[in-house]
DNA sequence: CATGAATGAGAGTTCATTCAT
DNA sequence: CATGAATGAACTCTCATTCAT
């Protein structure tokens, strides 16, 4: 077996170290030490598969949006609105107890990408990626209510606002906030956005 | 005599100091020798004004607070509509360039809260306070458009989630963000979730 | 009125401070601050008396070396045996409740004295007086019961050992001694010490 | 494999690291740094073994402890007397330069324990310790002697209280005291102490 | 591969002391 | 006299990182 063949389940299991004591600790007191015993590994190893602890960082922000990437993958996706209630369903839910790790650390990801000019930049780039998937629901949907499309960029990031807002909500005041309240206003507010859109034409729909 | 007693102005300082150093370093790359440079001051006499670290960042949420509290109180309020547009306006205009650095703070307070129990509840004390101002607002709105007020919390929680959302994109994402985007679009996000709640229905209720 | 009107009272407030604060939380634990508001003062007065902390515990030496003396000189005394029972009670009386702080602080200045030169010297020199007046007593002693007085300076010291001992004990192991015990106890050991010092001539006692 | 694991070794050269440094500079002189010189380590390192500066400390006690143990355990036990002759000596001759290191910490111990609730508690537990053992060579002498033996844990706490008021000594007024005084004196004191001890019955013995 | 001992810089915090008022 | 703000050095302790084994 080539050198190869055990490094990427070690380094899995790191990131999921990281991102087990993140959820509790923040990024900082994510010690090494404590980083390694959550992976069952010791703290020397962590930095043979990885070169600093920032690394580790990047890589679980990879690993964090693949884990949304799959949920909306996995969704059926018959007509656009369906589509776009699907893809808020897939990003909500995790923070309603489907994986409320990933969501805590999400809310410390963003917090390290003001002081980490690395991490803002995946961050961003994970964002824009989410950013233009959606777009392009909201164009479709828009398109099948007969909407301009010109803003659907700034409805796709308003969408995206209130997504992220609702996982700092969910994460830093959960005692505020009700069971399965998040999903449900925000399609509210996404369709509702999406129907303060001027029609295509007045003409046809009078 | 003693020395002229200024404890308030410098306790100000120094939670300036910290708001300046965390805005672009977070709470934790906010040392103590960092706060106390950027408020001129030493690092003793931080401590001399506040026993810790954490007393500080209490400080500095509540100073948060006041500031957006302000803007918004000085916001002229004729009716509900206007009002509502106001508060998100209030907000929201700290981040596009009229206060950055207390947006970015924000976002790492939010991060704070995962780990420090005391900021978690000083952050959920503020963002009560925050949702209860923008329930009864959004109260007099449903009313005035003659809709059921039923989940005015629900409404006010989507609207927060939405401007808290934003703040995270402003200061983790700037560079996807379109000047002056998001305070429209919340607006519009705002007033479409208010008008997908059913109508009181005059009918029956003659 | 003098300048010097008001600073022996400034001073033994301050003395007594130490002594207070000292008792609790020891020698590194009095802090300035901490003897000041024992004392009733400000920190910055503390240093307008006495130019260091250390300055004040060479004071409080001294003030207890003073309380002892005083409490023995007050003992009535008539014969040599009685004189000797006086002076161990004037002592071990401290401890058994009459004034456990200073019995604490003496404690500690055995301490200080390992590691500080002038409290060394001022330590020996209060116990080279104890010990003189002690072995006067007991050269009483010995001439009243015949004995003979070459070891009279070894018998002072054993009893000003056992004496220190009894502080050792009372102060830091309280839970072991019982009511009562030390005072009895020592003056046994020490009429037993003087008993077994050889009579001065066998034929006259004969 | 990793280093070789050595933990024991290095805790003990850390433990008495601070007994050499605590033995000139006293507990709160005797910084990490200064433990760690003394012990040829880094202060990191000395963190590395032990949690804290009060833990060290601990492990101290319990180190000198079995010191004395030891002197004592290896000595001949013939006859009662001797036994007790040889535990006062074991415990003196410390003091008299076979480990005058080990006595000035005792000394500082002591006053440790009157502010460090976990310190007084292992200081008790080691003299209670002490005492219970003394006591029982007590009894055998004074069954030896045909005396009562009622008194036999009083008469143990007062040999301690010489045992400790001797050691004060030694190490507070070091000049006063004439080489080989301790050991003889305590002697004296205690025998003369169980001397005093009424006889078990006058009637029977005549 | 894997360990965990070792390092060294730097964190938060305390405090005797000074001094402007 | 008296205050308490201000200083700066030193403290204990933490931690990412390195490396001998």
């Amino acid at each position: 077996m080539s050198r190869l063949a055990n490094t990427e389940p070690k380094r899995k299991q790191i990131v999921e170290g990281l991102m087990t004591v993140m959820a509790t600790s923040g990024y900082d007191g994510a010690t090494i030490p404590l980083i390694a015993k959550a992976a069952g590994l010791t703290s020397g190893l962590v930095h043979y598969y990885f070169d600093s602890k920032q690394s580790i960082l990047v890589e679980l922000v990879l690993h964090l949006v693949k884990i949304v990437d799959a949920r909306f993958q996995s969704a059926v996706t018959s007509d656009p609105q369906s589509e776009l209630a699907a893809y808020i369903d897939a990003h909500l839910a995790l923070g309603t107890g489907a994986n409320p790790k990933a969501v805590a650390c999400w809310i410390c990801i963003g917090a390290a990408a003001v002081n980490q000019p690395e991490i803002r930049l995946i961050y961003q780039e994970a964002t824009e990626n989410q950013v233009t998937i959606l777009e392009k629901i909201c164009e479709k949907v828009l398109r099948a209510e007969g909407r301009k499309t010109r803003q659907k960029r700034e409805i796709a990031l308003g969408i995206t606002s209130a997504i992220e807002g609702s996982y700092r909500l969910l994460v830093s005041a959960p005692d505020m906030i009700p069971k399965g309240f998040a999903a449900p206003t925000v399609k509210a507010m996404a369709f509702g956005l999406i129907s303060s859109q001027p029609l295509t034409s007045d003409k046809r729909r009078t």
